[in-house]
DNA sequence: TGTACATCAGTGAACGCGCGTTCACTGATGTAC
DNA sequence: TGTACATCAGTGAACGCGCGTTCACTGATGTAC
């Protein structure tokens, strides 16, 4: 959409709808792929435009993590509330993985490691790590000495199975039997 | 190095030392750092030489893939001959991801997805995955149900482990812990 | 209620950059006679 | 052993590309009086 076909010459969302653009192309193409002059394109505005909102490439990205490591938090609180509890957490780390995959890259990715510069997105990010580490607590709880190396054991556990399935490593059923079968402690059919 | 600076106007190995050159740029940078013209210049010819060796640049990086999968084969295999069996599949697997950052993530990362366009490459990774399997079979026999569960799940936990780490979002000597706790049953001190 | 004006949120042209790749070329090598 | 010549492995100039970012600008909005 141009201007033309724009109802008003103020597009009165802009912040919001680069950030949702970016998300389109990070999840379609991957973090690579994310260039303001395409979100500005898609959103129908022009590349200068997007500086009235983010200073630079690297703030509308750390805009966009932080938007997903929120909801990535929220999922895992909820997940871990449910009647699931710490495996709940596990299923949830992957689904969202693979909902996301592109989100997920970039929030985990080489990109943004700077958090210092970015403290929306480390605020963030410890957030969903909390939780993490939180439900890991919970469920170690008086079972093993060293609660901290469980849990990240079973974040690794997670997040390796993830990624190798976003990798077109694993294929992804065969992935799902693995999370069945570790997670829940169902046996495949 | 430039023409004047070599010895002989034809390099003499220019394939392999392209290679090289393009590790060097991957565990200095990453993947997305690695371009023809870098590589050509740190090994002191012009980019277009690097035509008469690869078709292309991602031919080259296939190249640079199929290479670390042979190393990475190999050292899986000597490891689980070891005296830690699969243990030992798994420290090699983490101590590989450590040692080469920017070759694991190009390896296992969303460039060069087409293998069937790299048969090299495609053989190279097989051959890693074969011994890796292989190993948690072995490991596993006798033992469960689902070998092959068992297998992907350890795969996961290592992948994981040396991700999160290689992306600093496990700090190295956290992750070494939890290495030694899982992977050999040590507690850590 | 109307108007002057500051401020805000866009515009399009232009910049320099490094990239992958093509092209026509040339210097070096090695082989046939 | 020497020479003609095909082939091989380089060269540098040039291309088009999309990018992030800057600049001076203009249209829209909202507020003070």
């Amino acid at each position: 959409m141009n201007i033309a076909l724009r109802s008003t010459y103020h597009h009165g969302n802009l912040g919001p709808a680069l950030i949702a653009a970016a998300r389109q192309l990070l999840d379609a193409s991957g973090p690579g792929a994310v260039s303001l002059r395409e979100a500005a394109r898609r959103v129908g505005v022009s590349a200068t435009a997007t500086y009235r909102h983010f200073n630079d490439k690297d703030h509308l990205l750390a805009a966009v993590a932080a938007e997903g490591y929120r909801e990535f938090a929220a999922r895992l609180r909820a997940a871990e509330a449910g009647e699931d509890g710490f495996s709940g957490i596990g299923a949830a780390y992957i689904e969202f993985a693979l909902e996301h995959p592109g989100l997920f890259r970039l929030m985990f990715g080489p990109l943004l490691r700077e958090r210092e510069h970015y403290p929306d997105l480390g605020a963030a990010a410890d957030s969903a790590f909390e939780a993490l580490l939180l439900g890991a607590q919970r469920f170690v709880s008086g079972r093993h000495d060293d609660a901290e190396s469980v849990a990240y054991a079973a974040w690794s556990f997670a997040h390796g199975l993830a990624r190798l399935v976003l990798d077109d490593v694993i294929p992804r059923e065969r992935a799902m039997k693995v999370c069945s079968a570790f997670l829940f402690g169902r046996n495949a059919t």
